[in-house]
DNA sequence: TTCGCAACTGAACGATTGTTCAAGTAAAAT
DNA sequence: ATTTTACTTGAACAATCGTTCAGTTGCGAA
């Protein structure tokens, strides 16, 4: 009963990722938020609770839609490294159509927000842990798989990919060429490669 | 003749730095600034313009600390691989001081800033290219010298570090264990390494 | 000592910020 | 047809934003 919702909520968690991807947290206003949503702040306000809570929700979608774009890449390469190469360059070279921004997300928020917000920062923190957990799920299914060397250390591993997917998309941000970004790819997957038929490492430095 | 100046421009611009690199440039006012400098508006806006004016000096200061931090641990250390391992550890563990963020400010506002500030943005752009073109040189030096494979291609490699050292400050801000840190510190060494022997890659997939 | 100039101060500006809430609107229930 | 209920609207709030500028202060030159 009552009147019938005007908004989709994921379309609109959509809209507003487009907008706080780009602008990051502080950078983009409500004002932007209600011209992009076409919503006016009440509704906003009624279904998100503040620009923070609207913000949180856009990091457990975009945690989301990250997570589900390696696992079905990986799922269309038919291995771990194939999809992760295609993953890597969805990511930085892009599919045709343009990416509200290269930068990883979860890494913005980290480097934006702090110390006040320490909830959103917490909670990007969590989200960048969970992806890390899956990285190492898909690595011991792919070592299983004998993709991988039998000793390789998952851990390490996960934690290496993890920085290297983080590193390239803050350095896509700088306009490199597509064969550049492409160059590097091979670079990270060759160094993957390696790293994971020889490992575990024992450094002690 | 006239007042004499109260404030060492280089201290001012260090304290900025302080701020701009925690809270970002939206994240920080010009009444924090204001607190934080001792300065009023006024003297702030006499001497740097603007909030913009300000912090680009600040990019300007931080990029060459930043450079100079590296070229100081590699004489300290004798060689390329050795100073960048004592560069990477101070700059994600630290040498005992707190330092004012992990992830590197040039990558911030590159994530932070867009698309107006297009001053801003592009300035970390080229100062991100100069020390990529400082790693070049280094590079060359190091195989010249004999720390490097004959071949090894010094734009690639160049390159694949300053990923690197993005990509795992940026992962520093997620509050990882020193000891975490260090073991993937030494992972990029022996990926570095490998690379460095096995150079040029002959990649076309 | 007086003058002139450079540097600094801080109140004040209009614009914009995140947020609230009383009033309005549309669909289901009676 | 009327009431109930859920959802939307947009004017308005105090607070804070980056910035300006007329006035004050302190030092060197005359």
């Amino acid at each position: 009963m009552g009147r019938q919702q005007r908004y989709q909520r994921g379309e609109t968690v959509d809209k507003a990722m487009r907008l706080f991807w780009r602008h990051g947290f502080s950078g983009t206003s409500m004002r932007d938020l209600e011209t992009e949503l076409d919503m006016r702040p009440g509704s906003i306000y009624a279904n998100f609770g503040s620009k923070e809570g609207l913000y949180l929700e856009v990091l457990e979608q975009y945690a989301q839609y990250t997570g589900e774009g390696l696992g079905a890449a990986i799922e269309a390469q038919g291995s771990f490294l194939g999809g992760l190469r295609q993953f890597l360059h969805s990511l930085v070279i892009g599919d045709g159509v343009e990416p509200p921004g290269r930068a990883c997300m979860l890494a913005k928020t980290l480097a934006d927000l702090e110390p006040a917000n320490a909830k959103l920062k917490g909670r990007a923190v969590e989200l960048m842990a969970a992806f890390e957990q899956s990285l190492r799920e898909l690595l011991a299914v792919a070592r299983q798989r004998g993709e991988l060397g039998e000793a390789a250390d998952t851990d390490a591993l996960a934690r290496f990919i993890q920085i290297q997917i983080t590193g390239i998309r803050a350095y896509a941000e700088c306009g490199r060429t597509a064969a550049i970004l492409q160059g590097h790819i091979e670079d990270v997957l060759a160094a993957i490669e390696h790293k994971a038929a020889t490992n575990p490492t024992v450094a002690s430095h």
